[in-house]
DNA sequence: TGAAAGTATGGTCAAATGACCTCTTTTTGA
DNA sequence: TCAAAAAGAGGTCATTTGACCATACTTTCA
């Protein structure tokens, strides 16, 4: 049905073949633009999203604004507004397309179903917010203790391929710098290479 | 057997009480002085906390000896470090006691017997992670848009009996600013008020 | 109870940061 | 393909922030 998200669920779980096959039956797929939304501040939350290409980001924007960015979501990454998601509630986040990107959704009603009856898979969600939960920490743990350009740094050494692909004023909102600290980093470090 | 935890868990879950008797009874109490260490960097987390009376931290220490703090755990609150904890590796993390405090700890092997005999207990503490995420979201959403003062009143807000029972130096820790910015911040309210 | 540790405040100064601006180059999408 | 939009870089200046210092006050605990 999906093939490259089956291929996924085969390296990365346990899955057998029939699960597989029921998890990727029941995902719509999606093409999106560049800057298309799937969430918008005000909307609700109805499905859980994994990206199959491009990359999204979740973002808020602020009364002058100005963007900040929550979390970046690249191929075979999962986003969502877990708040509004989980209560239903108006959604205080944006969620949209960075690159022209292909995703596979699911709604609350079958996403749930599928945990409650494929135990491993319930346990391979888990993992996913475990993982979210740990990298959250770490990055809360960063931005108390670090200088914009140790941030930087950290970010580059975790997401090295990321450089690339995003335009440095959202690296910027994602650090919580501004482009002209990011700018002056950069060119900083380029004397000193 | 610990009747303020049993309590707790009447009004906040639907357990049955054999079951909250069962939950309480695998609980081992501890109390503990002002600054005594429950968990220390480089040490495994072997235990849920659950604070019955008193003030817990997590906290973090930088080269440069300052102190960056994760988490506070006021009375009826749950703590540990969760990375540590699942994975049973060295903490990156501090865990002490504010004030003279009182503690139930759970070992993880009886905990997690718990969570699985207990269906209803397991979802309690489900919900209980997922406001730990909503609320961990929100912080980030505020440490990457807000200014210190903004940071300053809105915990004010959301805590208004931490600042009575805080040190200073402590909020500053958690706002991620020093100590000197968060006086000047009070300092020039007081002139407005 | 009294010495020691901890805490809050404020002065001064240097450094870091952001706002606003322009200019050039690159990318986008009709 | 080409006009329009976006992106990156950098200059200037005002503001914010932190480091370091000293002082006064409060709390702790032996």
């Amino acid at each position: 049905m999906h093939p490259h998200f089956e291929t996924y669920l085969q390296t990365h779980t346990t899955l057998l073949p029939e699960n597989i096959q029921r998890v990727s039956s029941m995902a719509i797929r999606h093409t999106l633009r560049r800057n298309e939304f799937i969430l918008s501040t005000g909307e609700i939350c109805r499905h859980k999203v994994f990206v199959i290409s491009g990359m999204l980001r979740m973002f808020s924007t602020s009364a002058d604004s100005s963007e900040h960015i929550l979390q970046f979501a690249p191929e075979n990454g999962w986003t969502l507004d877990v708040e509004s998601y989980d209560k239903q509630i108006p959604s205080l986040v944006n969620i949209s397309a960075i690159e022209p990107s292909v995703i596979l959704c699911w709604t609350k009603a079958d996403f749930t179903s599928l945990l409650s009856d494929i135990p491993q898979f319930k346990s391979f969600a888990d993992q996913i917010v475990a993982r979210n939960i740990y990298y959250n920490r770490q990055r809360m743990l960063t931005m108390l203790s670090a200088t914009p350009e140790e941030r930087y740094e950290s970010f580059v050494r975790e997401f090295p391929g990321y450089l690339l692909r995003l335009p440095l004023r959202m690296i910027a909102a994602y650090l919580g710098i501004s482009i002209k600290t990011l700018t002056r980093i950069r060119h900083t470090q380029l004397l000193r290479s």
